[in-house]
DNA sequence: CTACATGATTTCGA
DNA sequence: TCGAAATCATGTAG
């Protein structure tokens, strides 16, 4: 059990194989950084472990040999059977062999702690960067008629955004349905982008065409365009 | 600290 | 398997 876990085992983070099961599920392609994070603690749990086993182990040895000394008295003054001796020192290393199991036990629970708190990409949302927001509002509201990215596109904005294209699939999804939630607020958030498209680049053809493919203007003229609704009437659009 | 924004996951249906 | 909707858990502005 806990080698699954990458504890027991020798030296070497082998965990990952469950770990990279769990994480694989979804979006969490990025998990270099994180991961090395999750690796260490891990390899503390282990450490500790391994010095605890050791510990048991050498109060074991210790404790065997303080019984052996004591039956080696006992014999002088009665007689003491090679077989008696070894079934005292097996006792004694079957006790201590069920207090290992509990190390064994408490460090997986630790274990599985560890996992549920670092591996669930769920903990460890980040926020996507201002440019990635950018870019993926400007195709969406470039396609409102029909903001579903072809499996090309997911990846050239995917490849754009530094995400993953799984995250790509997650940011539609969450769009599509926030935006039917309430279109009059983003509303204007689409104007905004229209306006803004209409002042960065060149004309458009609404759908079909992979559209964007230019970066994002970096000017910050965004007003100056009599757009109706967009004096700070609450959301103040660009990313956020 | 609270409320809201937002990325990720889960559930359900076609 | 993809997408809609509901839900979760975190980030962050107030």
């Amino acid at each position: 059990m806990l080698i699954a876990e990458g504890v027991a085992g020798p030296e070497k983070g082998g965990g990952a194989g469950a770990a990279a099961n769990a994480s694989a599920a979804a979006g969490a392609g990025d998990s270099a950084i994180e991961h090395s994070d999750y690796r260490a603690k891990l390899s503390q749990i282990r450490q500790i472990y391994h010095q605890e086993l050791e510990k048991y182990e050498q109060a074991c040895n210790e404790f065997t040999t303080h019984v052996m000394n004591l039956l080696r008295e006992q014999s002088r003054t009665r007689p003491i059977t090679p077989k008696e001796i070894e079934r005292m020192v097996q006792i004694i290393h079957k006790k201590f062999s069920s207090i290992q199991m509990q190390l064994k036990q408490s460090t997986c629970e630790a274990v599985m702690i560890l996992r549920s708190r670092f591996l669930d990409a769920r903990r460890r949302r980040r926020n996507f960067s201002k440019q990635a927001s950018e870019i993926l509002n400007e195709y969406f509201y470039s396609n409102l008629s029909n903001p579903y990215p072809s499996e090309e596109e997911k990846e050239a904005l995917a490849r754009r955004c530094g995400i993953t294209i799984n995250q790509v699939s997650n940011w539609f999804g969450n769009k599509r349905i926030r935006y039917k939630k309430n279109i009059g607020k983003a509303q204007e958030e689409a104007n905004l982008y229209a306006a803004k498209k209409a002042a960065g680049a060149s004309p458009y053809s609404m759908s079909g065409t992979p559209g964007p493919m230019m970066s994002p203007p970096p000017g910050e003229d965004s007003m100056g365009y009599g757009i109706p609704g967009m004096n700070g009437s609450g959301y103040s659009g660009v990313g956020q």
